[in-house]
DNA sequence: AAATTTGTCAACCGCCTTAAT
DNA sequence: AATTAAGGCGGTTGACAAATT
């Protein structure tokens, strides 16, 4: 009846990843493609759970991460998108591309919130703290304009505040006012379709961005750059039959994938 | 210099939805 | 239709690092 465990429990490894399994998990995701987690930890030669080494791909070994802190950009993204969707990471994550939900969520519950709360924002209604009885007054004080979208502007107390409600009349692109900020959330809100396929829970489009500057794939600049020295191995990718994580990589990986899929259809 | 506090973030936990049997 | 696991998600924890006393 019903599906075959996930995983044998016993002999499950849990707790931080080693760099050898690491590699172990990036060789055979390289390799194989990404499909059916609980069958990587055997074939892999892991220890670990399905579920466990998914999380360790999605949030921290995929190439197509980027390492390090949000910009100014991503966090006011992050907080205007929070506006709109609530503690929904993984649909905001959806429009910062190479972020994850989890790096957000940590990102929002260490930085962004404190930021806020420092400002008078309640970070989880975007509301001021104490608002103020008068309508007059609202106007007056800063971010204080709950009909109105959200928005950080490069002062440090100027905060325009976005209603948290679902309603959002206003376009959202008035909300930029950092030529960085307006640029990423152009791509987000200044297009209906987009915003309603968020609404509407729609797959993300898939954002191919950085495939087309002239600088070298965030990928390459930040994916490992603050990894351990017993990371070094990433750097001799060749090893395991990858010439570099940039583009071409990620696309075959993504083939790859494809392919293994399109096998499992033909099985079945 | 040592002890304590605070901050950060990777990883786990548990719940929910979807899908397979 | 009922049962069960996979996959996905958000909340939480705990180890480690950095800052402070």
């Amino acid at each position: 009846m019903g599906r075959q465990p996930c995983c044998d429990k016993l002999g499950v490894k849990k707790g931080p990843w080693t760099a050898e399994e690491d590699k172990k998990l990036i060789s055979f995701i390289l390799t194989n493609g990404q499909c059916c987690w609980r069958a990587v930890p055997k074939l892999a030669g892991l220890r670990r759970c399905g579920k466990s080494c998914r999380l360790r791909w999605t949030n921290y070994l995929r190439p197509d991460l980027k390492r390090g802190l949000l910009t100014e950009a991503e966090e006011q993204l992050v907080i205007d998108l929070h506006a709109r969707l609530g503690n929904r990471w993984s649909k905001i994550a959806a429009r910062l591309p190479g972020r994850t939900d989890n790096e957000i969520k940590n990102h929002w519950n260490t930085h962004i919130k404190k930021k806020l709360l420092k400002m008078g924002i309640d970070p989880v209604t975007h509301e001021p703290l104490h608002k103020e009885p008068k309508a007059e007054d609202s106007l007056t004080h800063a971010g204080s304009l709950p009909a109105e979208p959200s928005n950080i502007t490069g002062q440090e107390n100027e905060v325009t505040l976005n209603s948290s409600s679902e309603e959002n009349s206003r376009s959202p692109t008035e909300n930029c006012s950092t030529d960085e900020s307006s640029l990423l959330l152009d791509n987000i809100c200044n297009d209906d379709i987009l915003l309603n396929s968020l609404w509407m829970d729609e797959p993300p489009l898939i954002d191919a961005s950085w495939k087309n500057t002239d600088n070298p794939p965030l990928v390459l600049q930040n994916t490992y750059q603050s990894w351990d020295e017993d990371l070094t191995w990433l750097l001799e990718c060749q090893d395991f039959g990858i010439q570099d994580f940039g583009i071409d990589c990620f696309d075959k990986f993504e083939l790859n994938a494809l392919k293994s899929l399109e096998m499992e259809d033909d099985k079945h």
